[in-house]
DNA sequence: TTTGGCAGTCCATTCTGCCGACTGCTAACA
DNA sequence: TGTTAGCAGTCGGCAGAATGGACTGCCAAA
């Protein structure tokens, strides 16, 4: 049925036309629209035809018969890969985006949380973003607090300036100065290590140095394990409203699935964070994403960095019909500017 | 037209039946539904003079001609101060919160996260939560560590936990023993003061002593500032999606400008901290809320606290037809439960 | 004061017919 | 062989009419 064609120039043209009209006004696409839109020096009949093997290769779908046509994914991901024009940013939004982070929030959360509002303002659309792993910070400092007889609070500076804190309790006695000592030690250790290079090993060592029992060893390395992955699943969201705009969401029952999702944040999170390892931009559309709940849906994420490490994600759902290369320009653009932010920041 | 009337027995017994029957059906209700579901000894026609009555005194309103009757704002109101019957937990849905509990987060952000979706869950409604109030906590430790020549950070920790941080430069040279010895002086002063007591005097009477410069006092002082007032703004939401269940949110424009207020947090936020002042439960019908927006809206808010301090608020918000004993019973019990694990958590 | 009955109002739903937008097909044409 | 005009056919969407149902208010009688 679907038998994959080489898109010869005028197929392309069009496949490309029927994607960019219906992208902006959410209605089926017909023959004439197309000739009387676009200057394609043949007439509607010939589009008709060359519509139909469109169709029957997989690219366009008809809602109904006597109605225009609509992209299918294949069209989608066809018009993303080959058809679509870059876009980049107007200077003035390069701009705009640029002056939001000037006057950002000192603590990272802030950032990322602002970072998500910004571009989902500027996208009108559900934007995502996801905190750097901790796992590419560099050491900086940790610090052990006594608070008393048996407790105490573990503090870890990384180069971005997360203070992770854990809580902790421990048996045996021990005293403010065993904590001192322990802090100054492990520092001098793990001085500039990144934290994913720090295993128990390291840890253990240097609490068996200070002659302090496994309750602290303990302590110690749970306060490790918690910097490093606290807030594993934190992604922060912002412009859910603007899902409303979008006509194909005027439908409740897919509205509601798409909120659950949004609100449940895990199957998403798993999704964006996929472009943290593979380390590039991607689109995804529609079945792409996996669950027939967001079979309307497309995704762009993309990764920001700094330096050469510390990892992060932005993303923006919407629509199938969504303008991909705008959406990809906004989001590199923020990217860019939240990791030059970022590197900036990052304490040295 | 709206002249106030004391209502007898029997008229008190129709408006809250009508309440009653609306809030479990949604439809307008008739004089026939009410003989017909509830014993009331008399014909409809009877209730129907009753009713009338009712409207001209404006508890109900008749949303057109050859319509039911439907509880206005103040029809509600005086439900909820006078006629509902108190609602209490059964045994097991108490022990199911309880247990919630059991399992909770260590930090706090992830409690009052977790309470406003446990809240979400029970109440199929949006829920919200507040943390404590910071003001309230009682100081515990500050730790001023030295990260470079021209650089620190500080954490406070106080009764609940809470280590904020906040990163801070100086001018003038200052060494990693010179804050050793701040922060001790700082600790044994502040020891057990309320955070919300501490003011700049103790601290610029402190630092010189210390014999430290004025920039060492301003990040003293902004740290405090920021451990207080840090996430002022923060307001745990869940259950968002809940809404699209109740038909009053089918119409889309309203439902659009509930989700914007959600997301906005700011006017919600100020509503629910009302009751962080007001110390005790309240909720809020329609226009009470004093937009527009939320007409169709009531807001249940409940403060917990712990100790005989630390207040902070669960809320939960859905349609005026709304259960709002059992609402009412479910976020008491949750906000018990709360104070009760926070008080089981403090750090002594 | 209560009641049954009746006339009247209004909404919601369904149905109908019509219009418009499209397609596919065919036959003619370059 | 590719292109075009024209035509028949299909289908969705909309406006208006008709129907049914759920109420109310009022009146006269109990």
């Amino acid at each position: 049925m679907t038998d994959k064609i080489e898109l010869d120039k005028r197929k392309a043209f069009i496949l490309a036309t029927v994607v960019y009209e219906y992208i902006a006004t959410a209605e089926p696409v017909g023959s004439n629209t197309l000739t009387q839109k676009y200057n394609l020096g043949v007439s509607s009949a010939t589009i008709r035809n060359e519509m139909a093997e469109l169709e029957a290769a997989g690219y366009l779908v008809q809602p109904h018969t006597s109605a225009g046509r609509v992209p299918s994914d294949a069209g989608y991901r066809t018009y993303v890969d080959q058809l679509m024009a870059p876009e980049s940013l107007a200077g003035d939004e390069t701009r705009r985006i640029r002056d939001e982070f000037r006057e950002a929030s000192r603590e990272l959360d802030g950032v990322i949380e602002q970072t998500s509002r910004l571009l989902s303002g500027l996208s009108r659309n559900v934007a995502f973003a996801i905190a750097p792993a901790r796992d590419t910070h560099i050491f900086r400092h940790i610090q052990l607090i006594w608070l008393g007889e048996r407790s105490g609070l573990a503090v870890i500076v990384t180069s971005i300036g997360v203070a992770s804190q854990t809580a902790f309790e421990w048996t045996s006695s021990v005293s403010a100065d065993d904590l001192t000592r322990l802090s100054n030690a492990l520092n001098a250790t793990l001085q500039g290590k990144v934290m994913g290079d720090i295993d128990r090993g390291m840890l253990a060592t240097v609490v068996a140095e200070q002659r302090l029992g496994d309750d602290v060893r303990l302590a110690v390395e749970s306060a490790f394990t918690g910097a490093r992955r606290s807030e594993a699943t934190a992604l922060a969201t912002a412009g859910t409203q603007n899902l409303l705009d979008q006509p194909e969401f005027h439908d409740l029952r897919k509205l509601r699935s798409i909120l659950r999702i949004i609100e449940e944040q895990k199957t998403l999170y798993d999704l964006i964070a996929d472009s943290m390892t593979s380390d590039s931009p991607s689109i995804r559309i529609g079945h792409e994403l996996g669950s027939d709940d967001m079979a309307e849906c497309s995704l762009v994420t993309v990764p920001y960095k700094f330096g050469d490490r510390g990892v992060g994600v932005l993303a923006i759902l919407g629509p199938k019909r969504m303008p991909y290369g705008r959406l990809m320009a906004l989001a590199s653009g923020t990217a860019d500017s939240l990791g030059a932010y970022l590197e900036n920041a990052e304490i040295r």
